[in-house]
RNA sequence: GGAAGCGUGGCCGAGUGGUUGAAGGCGCACGACUCGAAAUCGUGUAGGCAGAAAUGUCUCGGAGGUUCGAAUCCUCUCGCUUCCGCCA
């Protein structure tokens, strides 16, 4: 959610970014709402210190008068009528105020769509094949490695059983990207071949979140919506999680963390669950788009002066890593109308599939400064001893579904194996190839 | 799933209807002492909203109710703990 006292100092920069990020907004009636509800307030309070007062009175004498006693219930009665309509102001209003996005960062292109977002670099030598490049399904097939035939009849469509060598590689990645992120040395190194400056080199702690998480705290995320992408489970205010950010983000609301121990950086794993509403008929073969994918995370919580920075080294980690998987990837700086509400900023990467021709994204790096910290009421109390909100940071480490498409396709040979990328090979028991 | 108990400030913990937004302790900040530190002593220290401020108001898991007045009484609800059941 956006600050108020930034709306009302800023209403035709809110308007214009929310009509960018193509979001419709009725930042006048939220104003109109705001004030109403402020004059309200102001009346409600004025009315409780009376009633307050005259608490006071009565609390001397044993016997209060009949008079007081009217007055006390005259007041209680306006109160009622006060309160009732505020409580009715403040239902629409923050109802309103939720629907504002936040506001994107200086750098972030304007656009229509995500046709518009920017390719800022592209990294690596695409591969050459002396065959015609297969596509992971292909070769997945001839493997035995992804069956959705099985799948469907199970669960239905848009979901696999991964086999074999594959859960292997799976494990492999998993497990080199835990031992990386984990590793104080790793850090520093990241953020010194990324040339960053005043980033902390704390290593990220891993964790294993809930796969579920309830109404209130996921809609405080602001990732409830689409709704109609998340699963709903039956008879409980209970959903899903589409991301380990919803569970992760989550996990510190309407906490008061000290200055000293920011930031908090969470290394998380967890399986991820989307209707893909929308989506009908596109990505059908292969893995690419699922109902359910195992991902690993980076969510992290820091002061507002460091969370630009933190943003740009969770960029810097996701090119490392994918630069020790050496895969052939390309930077996108996404425009307005791709960040998403909540984002201030956001970068994606797409990673190049030669049996596909072309590069389908695998990261994305979300920076969102205070905007779902003002609803979960995750704050940081400074050495000063001023409480102020924290701001949060999410990226992807790696979406393991997509990955393992891409090291398939990449490293692909002409008898459909794969060859296995140096860093994973100490987790495959030393095999070059599966 | 059944039963009982418990949810108070950054943390622990008093408080069962009327200056209690809340004793005390820990922690933290500042100061004194010290060459410096530790120890000790002193002072300060919850958050939200409105306000330029003074100040007012709200919040004792959450929602609702009783009352002139609720952390304190009632109802519902959520969470935690323990015991039983079940179970990887």
């Amino acid at each position: 959610m956006l600050d108020i006292n930034y709306i009302r100092e800023n209403p035709d920069r809110v308007k214009e970014f929310s009509r960018q990020k193509g979001y419709a907004v009725d930042v006048d009636n939220v104003l109109r709402l705001d004030e109403r509800r402020r004059s309200l307030t102001a009346a409600i309070d004025k009315l409780r210190e009376q009633r307050n007062d005259l608490a006071r009175q009565m609390k001397s004498s044993s016997k209060p008068s009949a008079d007081t006693v009217t007055t006390g219930k005259r007041i209680k009665s306006e109160l009622a009528k006060l309160e009732e309509e505020l409580s009715y102001i403040d239902t629409d209003y923050t109802f309103l105020l939720k629907q504002i996005p936040n506001t994107p960062t200086d750098d972030t292109p304007v656009g229509e769509t995500e046709d518009e977002n920017i390719v800022t670099e592209e990294i690596g030598d695409l591969p050459e094949f002396a065959f015609d490049p297969k596509n992971h399904w292909e070769i997945a097939a001839a493997r035995g490695w992804i069956d959705k035939e099985r799948a469907a009849k199970v669960a239905g469509s848009r979901f696999a059983y991964l086999m074999g060598d594959l859960v292997k590689l799976q494990m492999a990645v998993m497990q080199f990207t835990i031992n990386a992120l984990t590793d104080e040395e790793t850090i520093k190194s990241i953020i010194k071949s990324a040339k960053l400056t005043n980033i902390s080199t704390k290593p990220f702690t891993p964790v294993l979140p809930p796969f579920m998480i309830k109404t209130d705290p996921y809609d405080a995320m602001d990732r409830l919506q689409p709704s109609e992408d998340r699963y709903k489970i039956e008879g409980d205010e209970l959903w899903l999680q589409g991301s380990a950010e919803h569970v992760l983000g989550s996990m510190h609301a309407d906490e008061i963390f000290a200055e000293a121990d920011m930031p908090i950086r969470y290394l998380g794993y967890a399986t991820s669950f989307r209707k893909e509403a929308g989506t009908y008929g596109k990505d059908m073969e292969g893995i690419l788009r699922m109902h359910q994918f195992d991902k690993l995370e980076m969510e992290s919580f820091t002061t507002a002066e460091s969370s630009l920075g933190e943003h740009l080294f969770f960029v810097a980690i996701q090119r490392y890593l994918l630069e020790q998987l050496e895969l052939p990837y390309r930077v996108l700086m996404k425009c307005t109308a791709d960040i998403g509400k909540p984002n201030a900023r956001g970068i994606d990467m797409e990673v190049w599939l030669p049996g596909q021709g072309k590069y389908r994204e695998t990261h994305t790096a979300d920076y969102m400064t205070d905007y779902q910290a003002r609803r979960l009421k995750t704050r940081v109390r400074r050495a000063s001893g001023a409480v102020e909100l924290i701001h949060t940071n999410d990226a992807t480490a790696f979406a393991l579904g997509r990955i393992l498409i891409a090291i398939i396709e990449n490293n692909q040979t002409a008898d459909m194996r794969v060859n296995i990328p140096a860093v994973l090979q100490p987790y495959l028991g030393g095999k070059t190839q599966i």
